[in-house]
DNA sequence: TCCATATATACGGTTTTTCAGATATGGTTG
DNA sequence: CAACCATATCTGAAAAACCGTATATATGGA
């Protein structure tokens, strides 16, 4: 199952599952509930998505309590990452909205940092 | 019908439009018949890839005597032709087969220069 | 004009994708 | 344990994508 470019291309070929991964390409870690405000869409289709680019490796997932954050993995080819940052970049009045509604939504989760 | 990411990403999310693609964008210009012959496949499933990748703006064709050359258009935004350029770099191998392929490839047509 | 070549499109059928709604899972708290 | 919250998955149906075949169009040459 390796990234093939049609392969990277069609997951990232959809209007929800676009927003999902610049968004967290560009927040570094966002968990489902700040997604579903983010793009104000019910929670089953969010998580549908989610779970389309886990599968395919563009997304990696980490449970804290209650809630599961997504993030790009580390691990995910240079190329790959290049391609979310350019259109990331490129592409900032498209996201905006979106970045909106996830600066205006209240109760945001509070991450643990990673030290002890 | 502006090219926003996913509308970009569906284009190139399929094998064949995806290799179609990146051997333009390499070669700079080729026809349908020198397409056909790089990728093994039937001469109506390479044009109507292609005539979808020209009515999303991804190429552009002209008219040579009895052939029809595709090209990326220059007026592509500079977010897109990166894209590209990074996945060409990045799997040249992935296209190895269609670059070999396409030399392979007897009776090649001729291109006028654009000088008189 | 007639034929050959190159390319484009139309038609019909199969497969894939997407969605909304319902439900299941798993962690937290009382 | 029970109730609740966040998240995941299942189900069935609608929509879209893809393909092979047949056919149409356009150019060039005899």
């Amino acid at each position: 199952m390796s990234l093939s470019p049609p392969r990277v291309f069609k997951c990232l070929a959809d209007d929800t599952r676009s927003r999902l991964m610049l968004l967290i390409a560009r927040e570094g870690e966002l968990c489902v509930c700040e997604l579903t405000s983010a793009l104000q869409l019910s929670q089953p289709k969010i998580s549908r998505h989610l779970a389309e680019l886990r599968l395919c490796g563009l997304l990696q997932d980490r449970r804290q309590g209650q809630w599961v954050y997504y993030s790009v993995p580390a691990s995910l080819p240079a190329w790959v990452q290049q391609i979310l940052s350019i259109t990331l970049d490129a592409n900032a009045d498209w996201l905006s909205a979106n970045l909106h509604d996830l600066d205006a939504m209240g109760d945001r989760p509070v991450r643990q940092t990673a030290c002890c």
